[in-house]
DNA sequence: GATTTCATTGCATTCGTTTGAATGGATTTA
DNA sequence: TAAATCCATTCAAACGAATGCAATGAAATC
């Protein structure tokens, strides 16, 4: 199986190697006649310019890559869809790599990537993990690179964030708000910067209505449903319940939801749940789950436009673009008469 | 910000180029201290070797291609992981595009990795469109690809299957043994051959019992909850409701049941669901839903190892899988007294 | 009929790397 | 001491395509 290259073509015809070129490439002078008989044979014969020798010799490869920790959540999904979608109509090819949590795994890709000659590269970053350093060092080269979701505002680069704080800030308001006196927070992991910004939400909400240390509490979980179903099977063990628990997502809220009404109890009545990245279950569960959405689609088309502009113009204005999301109210942090 | 070359540190030295270009390949006849002196410079100067270079004069690329029709499910997203681990420790990279169910942008991608010559290919149809043309014109001229999931047993190509029929066959049994006599089975879409085999077992297992025509139903549904919940909308609307649903998948095995209990409908108490391609959420909602199982990681690795052994070897005996699944039964499809 | 003009085509170099063959110098052998 | 052997290194030709420049040849101009 060898591939026919543009010699063969040329030879076939008895015509010049730069005759083939300039009919593919329909940029020089070529005669019509020529092009087409060219074209028509080079079809026939079933050849495909190789795209390696001709990133050989041009600066740009019009592959970016898009380095996310999982995809096995809707989130990251939906957000890759929508990058790709802005950069196969400029011609890009999008090529993803997940790295499993692990922040080793993650430079491994990154640099797989970069060392592949991806014109660009958006990153989520599993944790602030000192590949920072390595990333850093990148940008100050002027390699264009958009850090996407969990990165903090500090970092000198291109970025898309959401705001976690100030959305965490609403969704535990939105509970106290409904009367709620005693409220958990079932955290995520302490070196996930997402997961502190919403903790900081969390106190600040806490902090604005005032309630005492012994009403409420922090506690590290995880991200999946295993994690919270684990921890209320503790707290249940310890005869420690609150009247509602925030969550650090979807899948541990409806981890704690599953245990709660396993062991009688009911939500909302006796106990209200709120989670967050909203996914598409918040809707179909009972009760229906009060989650914050996430743009996902939004952040994935933000962070292709700014790697593009990075990529095309030589200025590098580095920019933060912060997303808005949204809090859907639904029934399982809703309070009703006992 | 230009690219050190493999020029840049063979004049720095004052070596020839060849001879960096063993020192990193290591394969001839270069001094101990040479090459040591070599490296040491080379990862000072900041040189790493342009891969696309490297590919030029190789036939071979070390990239492999996998084309999904969709990662928003967890189901390819899963399979892609698998697919990863096992080509990640062979020294590959895995280029993931996904296709949203488009025959065209499919057909698209996968052109784009093949001519950007990755050494294989794993595809997993969207539907069975005319691109099979194309694929099998590829597998004939030896062109390494795996198919998976959505395949026909028919297509004369390496693949690696879910036995669609003989556990749709079983899941429908499950519901008829625990005495439900009107089975109602949402299905997914006509052109999607899945679909298909999982009706054929489903028409088995009512062939079987002996079930009457009246009794059962295959109403066209889709793969998304909203097209569940809709279905639902239109049958109570029409008063005609079955003892038990089997649907296409848990997405819409969700939406059904929340559709029935806004409406007053027990499940699995009135009526019995039971989904497929179980998720993650089986286990979390009320009542957790009875699902099969399909082998996702197996599935990945099968498809793997497979594409590796035709890429490796010359003799590509073509080679067939086919799964087996597990029947997990949960408490919507548990029959009760009512 | 000689010269200019223009469109078309071919030649040769370039991109960064690998690699078979050749070189040159040191060491061993006859 | 000359020849044979060896090692480390260098030379040069690929790999496939793009492209500036030169060459061709026919038509247009003088």
């Amino acid at each position: 199986m060898k591939r026919t290259t543009i010699k063969d073509v040329a030879r076939e015809l008895n015509v010049s190697i730069s005759s083939v070129s300039r009919a593919f490439n329909d940029k020089y002078d070529i005669r019509k006649e020529t092009r087409e008989l060219i074209l028509r044979t080079a079809e026939e014969m079933g050849y495909i310019p190789n795209p390696i020798a001709k990133k050989l010799g041009q600066s740009k490869t019009f592959n970016v890559g898009v380095v996310v920790p999982e995809f096995v959540n809707e989130f990251y999904a939906e957000v890759i869809i929508a990058i790709q979608e802005v950069f196969l109509s400029k011609g890009y090819q999008v090529l993803v790599m997940q790295s499993d949590e692990n922040p080793d795994l993650e430079l491994k890709n990154v640099k797989t990537l970069i060392h592949n000659m991806v014109d660009g590269l958006i990153i989520a970053p599993t944790t602030e993990s000192n590949n920072m350093d390595y990333y850093l060092k990148q940008v100050k080269n002027d390699y264009p690179i958009v850090f996407m979701s969990r990165v903090e505002q500090s970092v000198p680069a291109s970025k898309v964030l959401f705001n976690n704080q100030k959305w965490s800030f609403f969704a535990t308001e939105h509970l106290i708000s409904q009367g709620y006196k005693k409220i958990y927070h079932l955290a995520g992991h302490k070196n996930l910067c997402v997961s502190n910004e919403r903790i900081k939400g969390f106190r600040k909400a806490l902090n604005k209505h005032k309630i005492a240390k012994e009403n409420y509490k922090i506690i590290e979980t995880g991200l999946l449903a295993k994690e919270g179903i684990e921890v209320i099977e503790d707290l249940i063990y310890q005869h420690d319940l609150p009247d509602a628990f925030y969550c650090e997502n979807d899948l541990v809220a409806m981890g704690a939801i599953k245990k709660l009404k396993d062991n009688g109890y009911r939500v909302p009545e006796d106990i209200a749940v709120i989670g967050f990245t909203e996914t598409r279950m918040a809707e179909l569960v009972t009760p229906q789950l009060s989650s914050v959405k996430q743009p996902t689609f939004e952040m994935g088309k933000s962070a292709a436009k700014l790697l593009i502009k990075q990529i095309e113009n030589d200025s590098f204005e580095q920019e933060t673009i912060v997303l808005n999301g949204e809090l859907n109210i639904r029934k399982s942090s809703i309070r009703s008469e006992k």
